[in-house]
DNA sequence: AATGAATGAGTTTTCATTCAT
DNA sequence: CATGAATGAAAACTCATTCAT
């Protein structure tokens, strides 16, 4: 166990500083582009040598690739319990929106995969946008059993509605990005809520 | 030939090559963000030396500057030509719709623009988002006289529609840009439009 | 003219500074490894700005690139006039070993391109020895052409004669090289010119 | 088990793992410069951690130098065990050639030791010079024994024959060395020895 | 106006070496 | 003895900007 133990008391450490550059990074991902943002920022911010960001991570790309991975994860985990919550289908894709937006509005590494998307190198491309499709088709399948539990009414087809969900959700994505940092963002989505509602089911 | 006529062809020819290499900002701004466009990229894709693109507009701020200027300018010219149209107001909202996608998919510079906007130096982040509140405010506009003239018939407040309507354009455009380069804008914005309609004028 | 001179005259500048940049790395090449001689260490020794190097070199491979291609070009200047010479073929060959002996021991550059062969990036590699591969055709056609003129009198089959001239002299080079950065490599020639002789003119 | 066992084990286990290290050296040092190879690489190759290549070498001139001296003792050891042979002292000094060419073609330590002397540091440059020098002057010796048993019977001066048969060997294993990682090493000296046999006894 | 060479102030990246466990 | 994380100093390379012509 002296031996065992004194690893994992290593890999701790080690963890643990990989942790704390990977939210540096998220932080200063999140308040500048990716070109503009120096390594030396993240490390400065993260209080830890330059030198051990490069051990950590290898390269900046890398960088932003561990970054985006960590905005997937989290966003994923709000996907799954609100997916798997109880409820109409309409309400759990609404609730979606509200549950990423919460998220996306309180946490930073999350801004910064964001952003990311946006001013990517060419070899992560497919990385970020892959998630984007993803994303959508999680609303359409929300969307087709709403129109079988009957809490969507609209005529519309599905992938097309799902279209228009999703663009909006992105759009205040980048609007409340552009104007104030995502702080606005769940408001945004609060605001959206009763149009959304009266796309996918008309009162008729 | 005399002194004047000599002068006014200097001249010409400076515009010219101003023009030349304003187009050619685009191209590469629209392919890249602005920390990854080098000048020399730009004064290459002009066939135009660095030096006379330093002449003619001082720094790279600066040629930034221009482009979101002449993007401006050419998003306003189908602004107005598109809003003094007969027709009504909900028809004349939809058809801006409709020309601006058109206009961003045929037009690099137009692109640039967009592109710019979401990885501008600070100095500049003011003049490029002006224009999308600027723009939310004619959609609110439309919005309001639609409900004068009977064709929004939707009784949620006109601010609130602008605003959806603003996202879905705007999520539009990012998705657009970000999978295609914005050749299948004009098609998405197609797409939205029976949403959009029934958003604002719900058959009811 | 005005236009036509000028331009020649910016070239000339141009030519002149990527002359002296490349002069002063093959003094530092000839002086240290590849990858001890830092490229400041370059651009000082030619009293030009680092930036200037890479202007005129890209990268450090190229730098490299250019003194080896410097350096075939003056062997291969040293070859042709040595070998276009009167005399007999026996004497052309070793007039030729002296020759490029006197070339090594008194250019720089030359010197740095030999050392270069020995710790060059995989890319260059191909480039470096090739030109020792040719450097042996040029001693067997030599010793070929000295089978019919009489001046050849060994019967070792000609291929082996030229292998083993060709290592004497490598040998020769690296050793003058190591011991006293070539200084003395014409001299150790001159020794080993009838040893050579006796190998490939043997009194029978 | 008793204090002084485990002690000795780890002492065992101490010089295992110095000769694992020592082996990789070799095999990495073989494969590039001095400059080129990193520490990493060897402890890396030799599945050891950095931390131990620290231990027991204490740095990476100490590496290369630990590298130089077993190289010396391989081949000090084969020169011992030809030298000491019955026959001629022609045949002892080509079946030195002989035996060192096979050990250079077959020991990767051996080549690594024969790089290093290329791109060494200059606080051990003397260290590998020195070799070369005792090296020809074994070489001088033998052909002076053969002067008086008569296997040698060239009438030039002693000195200047072993220089010769020495520049031929040096250039034989640069050139091996260049075109295929001493493969081809014993082949060569195994085409080289009539010549040297011709050179050093004249049929006369 | 126009050109392209030149520069310097960063930035990314590398790696020998040290250190805590 | 052994490990692997951490560090700092150095080097390669980039590029906006200036300058001489």
């Amino acid at each position: 166990m002296n031996r065992v133990g004194e690893v994992r008391r290593k890999q701790q450490r080690g963890i643990r500083t990989r942790m704390a550059l990977l939210e540096a990074a998220g932080r200063v991902f999140s308040r500048m582009e990716y070109d503009k943002a120096k390594l030396k920022d993240i490390s400065d911010d993260a209080g830890i040598s330059l030198g051990s960001l490069y051990f950590h991570f290898g390269n900046k790309d890398d960088v932003a690739a561990a970054v985006l991975d960590a905005q997937q994860e989290r966003m994923t985990e709000v996907l799954s319990s609100v997916v798997e919550t109880e409820g109409s289908s309409l309400g759990r894709l609404l609730d979606l929106l509200d549950g990423v937006a919460e998220l996306i509005s309180a946490d930073a590494l999350v801004q910064a995969g964001i952003r990311l998307v946006g001013s990517l190198p060419d070899e992560l491309k497919d990385r970020g946008y892959g998630f984007y499709e993803e994303w959508q088709r999680v609303a359409e399948t929300l969307i087709r059993e709403g129109l079988e539990d009957g809490s969507v009414t609209s005529t519309a087809p599905a992938p097309e509605l799902a279209e228009v969900v999703h663009e909006t959700f992105i759009g205040a994505q980048v609007l409340s990005g552009m104007m104030d940092g995502w702080q606005t963002l769940p408001a945004r989505i609060e605001r959206a809520r009763p149009r959304l509602e009266a796309l996918l089911a008309p009162e008729a």
